[in-house]
DNA sequence: CCTTTTCATGTAATGCATTGCAACAAGAGG
DNA sequence: CCTCTTGTTGCAATGCATTACATGAAAAGG
């Protein structure tokens, strides 16, 4: 019922060879012949069945995007940063997400991108995680955000050295009790926030400030952890002067602990985010900003490159920088 | 090269066919034949291919989603609904993006829409919209998502009744001039837009209150946007005494506007939104609070129900819920 | 004018699962 | 013991585009 190639090769007086090369705009066809085609498949609202089509070439035209999260902040960008690239190039995106990596209750995402997808874009998955391995294990176009792993393709940000300008940042304007608010105590940590944690340290150490576990505190990446944490930190015997966020989101959490501290972020506590979030800007927050949706754009189009047989699987860092805004300032 | 049903029949020592029938849990299929069928796919580590399948059966397994924005709130919120249903569902995820409406260079969805899925969801388009029409020309199953339409299947909130409750909220807290930040002061509203701009206007109405092209201040829905519209209202001889925001995120810019002119959310002047986006509750923004993924969980089960056959094109309206904080309170 | 390229086009095999229909076996009913 | 169900399985057509290879014609080269 629906109309297929061979009509239009019929009502175009040519093969069904002829009519694949003339709308995919293979070389070899008599500009006239290809004109009509065109013209013809155009007559009769021609489409190629997708299906079809896959099945005979083996190339399935779209790539998977594989996320613990669609709606955070974060994620959300990058997904959009791909899609535009991925649209732009024709491709379909496949977009599913994997359970929180912790609870491994949600079966791997490997088995439903077999034969059904030509390239893989995995967002902040742990470089440990078994899911990640058997995707990985697939042997197809693959790119990760936000992780590194050796011979695979990434796209990251330098995430130790964002944590070293955020931390420094606070040691410059005179801090030296400086509280950290992280993601969870756990030890199978995200690289990011391992390297963070890294970063955070160095510059720490070389500053000769204290490091203590209870200037440390959990937020778990969210708005209401940063808060939690925050509260944490403040309830100290002798609170931080200056806390550095993992993330912008929890330091929304912890401006707010701030405030219903009676405390004012910059003038009694200083806090500095990483991401630079839409939000941060009306909130004050001195942030190391990511270029967040350049991740997703790049690392789209590495897999574009992989797709084409380029085998180049390179890790890339893209620049952060450092905004100041009100929530640091130097301790009074 | 790739392990074929074929190979799993003869490895079974039955056909095709049963095979078939057996993976997919046909009836009619013998249990003892069904469990040496599977097995032997699993030692083979089988996998069916989807194209072929899909060739064969005509359905694809595949839902498009077809969004204007992916990374603003609203819409990842509700992508995030429509994905975990999907996911349980065992359906594709395709994942695609509209251009503006207003800019008309991007190419319509529809084309790539045909013979690739087999049904669709529409967030948030505009319901007089060329591009929607033509997806709905393809008479396949469809949810729309925060529009409202004839013969559609639909899911959304009563928008006039959420601006109904924020506005009449403002007046039974005493405010009598009371501005509004919208989204543009175009005519081809969003019928969202145009059904809070109403429910506004009929609450004004019927309090006697006065009704001011100069209290109304486009906002584009937009933190940028939202803070600029403030400004504007605060700049005129008799600034109203609350606001009416027609989004969260409109919102947070006007609270921002208030706190650089000295002003204090609340005391000075009220704001209420609609949303109840994560971050309302961290800026004590009182807001007629909406199920976003519900949203996208309803509809997509609509289009789910579509598909297998049961034409159920209702249209479901979710009840919303004022939540009061901070940013509202009595003109002093 | 003849041979060799080069280009346009056609032929037909291929990819792989689904499904209508036929065949057959075993149990039910008489 | 025979007919009729009911359930299990196989056969083979079907869906539709892609592409390796073959063919023939025209252009290029000698």
């Amino acid at each position: 019922m629906a109309i297929t190639i061979r009509d239009v090769a019929h009502a175009a007086g040519v093969s069904t060879a002829t009519v694949s090369r003339a709308l995919r705009g293979l070389p070899n066809v008599d500009d006239a012949t290809r004109d009509r085609v065109q013209q013809v498949a155009r007559d009769l609202d021609y489409v190629v069945s997708p299906s079809a089509s896959r099945l005979a070439s083996g190339r399935t035209g779209s790539i998977a995007v594989i996320t613990p999260h669609i709606s955070r902040w974060f994620f959300s960008q990058v997904i959009s940063g791909i899609e535009s690239v991925l649209q732009t190039a024709g491709m379909d995106l496949l977009l599913m997400t994997v359970s929180d990596p912790n609870d491994m209750q949600g079966m791997s995402p490997a088995p439903r991108l077999r034969r059904r997808v030509d390239g893989v874009l995995m967002i902040a998955v742990p470089p440990r995680d078994p899911q990640l391995e058997e995707v990985l294990a697939l042997g197809m176009p693959t790119s990760l955000i936000g992780v590194r792993k050796d011979g695979v393709a990434s796209v990251t940000i330098d995430d130790a050295q964002a944590a070293r300008t955020a931390t420094q940042h606070l040691v410059n304007l005179g801090h030296s009790r400086i509280g950290v608010i992280g993601g969870s105590n756990s030890q199978q940590k995200l690289t990011a926030e391992a390297q963070r944690y890294f970063g955070f340290r160095e510059v720490m150490v070389e500053n000769g400030l204290e490091l203590s576990d209870r200037l440390f505190s959990p937020g778990y990446f969210t708005i209401a952890g940063g808060e939690q944490a925050m509260t944490e930190l403040l309830s100290q015997r002798q609170p931080p002067s200056a806390v550095f966020c993992m993330s912008d989101e929890m330091a929304f959490g912890a401006l707010r602990s701030l405030r219903s501290h009676g405390l004012q972020p910059g003038r009694d506590v200083s806090l500095v985010g990483i991401d630079g979030h839409d939000m941060s800007e009306y909130l004050e927050l001195t942030t190391v900003a990511q270029p967040v949706s350049e991740l997703g754009r790049i690392a789209a189009e590495a897999v574009l490159v992989q797709i084409r047989g380029d085998e180049r699987r390179n890790a890339t860092n893209l620049p952060t920088r450092l905004i100041v805004r009100g929530s640091t300032a130097q301790p009074e």
